[in-house]
DNA sequence: GCCGGATGTTAGCGCCGCTTAGATCGCAGA
DNA sequence: TCTGCGATCTAAGCGGCGCTAACATCCGGC
């Protein structure tokens, strides 16, 4: 049973799953290529022949948060076919993972992350479709006729301000449990549909 | 004259100093205590007089541009008289802090410097000037009868998504200097006024 | 069967945060 | 003016870190 083996077998994705455990309940100050090692039961030089360096691993782990957002975002999109409930279930499933998942989805949007990795290209597909989405709209005369990219830019930057708050323990939502965010993402989206009317 | 003293005389203002232009230009992940005493010409165990470990280190930077940001918007605030044009430039300074320091920004709001911090107290003080103000806007018949906290938070998250995409070079609002941030600010937060018309 | 590349090991370099023990200084009160 | 004491610094060192180089082992394709 459980001989040792010269070869792990697996090691790159023991490590993976290990470090984004850890990340996710601690931070990614939590930890160390050695620790790592150790817990995965190879020599502290191992994990290199796999991540070159420690920032590597941690876009990978933020690479494979960021799969699991799209996936949830998706997941809602097709349940619902009305797109305008469509657009608010994705805005929900966004902030009810940064309740869940603050670390990750602080690792996800971190500059070292950003730089030169994946959310560009699937980030700008879903924003075509939301672009798209308003046109229809507007055309239908239900939006009126603002900049539709100026329109998609501040309901993104609506929603990631509400998860960047919640994952941050900002003290105005301290503590919102999943539920309470969800509740919250849904008044200040519909907030922003009616305006708040000052002007 | 440079002269050799025991004493360094005001170590812990310098190294607070040094510590904070190198986190604004380079990264916290820049800055180790001991570069910090070399630079200083003192002892590798001597900043540990002034800050018990890092991470208070790294909390009295985020409290130092914390107050900076408080600084600003208080100086757009007295500038000008209507509530209105006040909350506007509030939001424009709060953005362009966040264009033009992305780290400190950053910094100010991670989790770390939030726990137990200032923030608390000096932005809920904010916070019920702003709820006063709506609470005006709506005795005046300006702002419809919502839950004036909810337009207060979602106003804030707006502004506060907006800067954090700025400062985490979000691929959609790249590389954006501080007048684009401005004009992108205030669009939104008029958009936001108006209401996108969905619902 | 064998051999080359992928994947492991051991050893070690230089840096880090932080601690302890003792040196030096400057100032308040005798 | 002297003295003693607390604040501030130094020297030395502990254990951990990221990462590298040189060598060992294993596996899959010729």
């Amino acid at each position: 049973m459980g001989e040792k083996r010269y070869h792990h077998g697996n090691l790159r994705e023991a490590l993976l799953e290990a470090a984004f455990r850890l990340v996710d309940e601690e931070g990614p100050e939590a930890i160390s290529m050695r620790a790592l090692a150790r817990e995965a039961g190879v020599s502290s030089a191992a994990p290199f022949r796999h991540f070159p360096d420690k920032q590597v691993l941690l876009d990978a782990i933020a690479a494979k948060a960021g799969a699991e957002i799209d996936r949830r975002l998706d997941e809602v999109a097709v349940e619902c076919g009305d797109a305008l409930t469509q657009f608010r279930a994705m805005t929900v499933a966004y902030v009810r993972y940064a309740a869940e998942h603050p670390v990750l989805f602080g690792l996800v949007h971190s500059r070292s992350a950003i730089s030169g990795r994946f959310l560009g290209q699937v980030d700008d597909e879903r924003r075509l479709k939301l672009i798209a989405l308003i046109i229809e709209g507007q055309n239908a005369g239900l939006i009126p006729d603002a900049d539709p990219e100026l329109i998609a830019l501040t309901s993104e930057a609506l929603t990631h301000g509400l998860a960047r708050m919640i994952a941050d323990r900002h003290p105005r939502v301290r503590n919102l449990d999943s539920e309470e965010a969800r509740k919250l993402a849904l008044a200040a989206t519909q907030l922003l549909q009616t305006g708040i009317g000052l002007a």
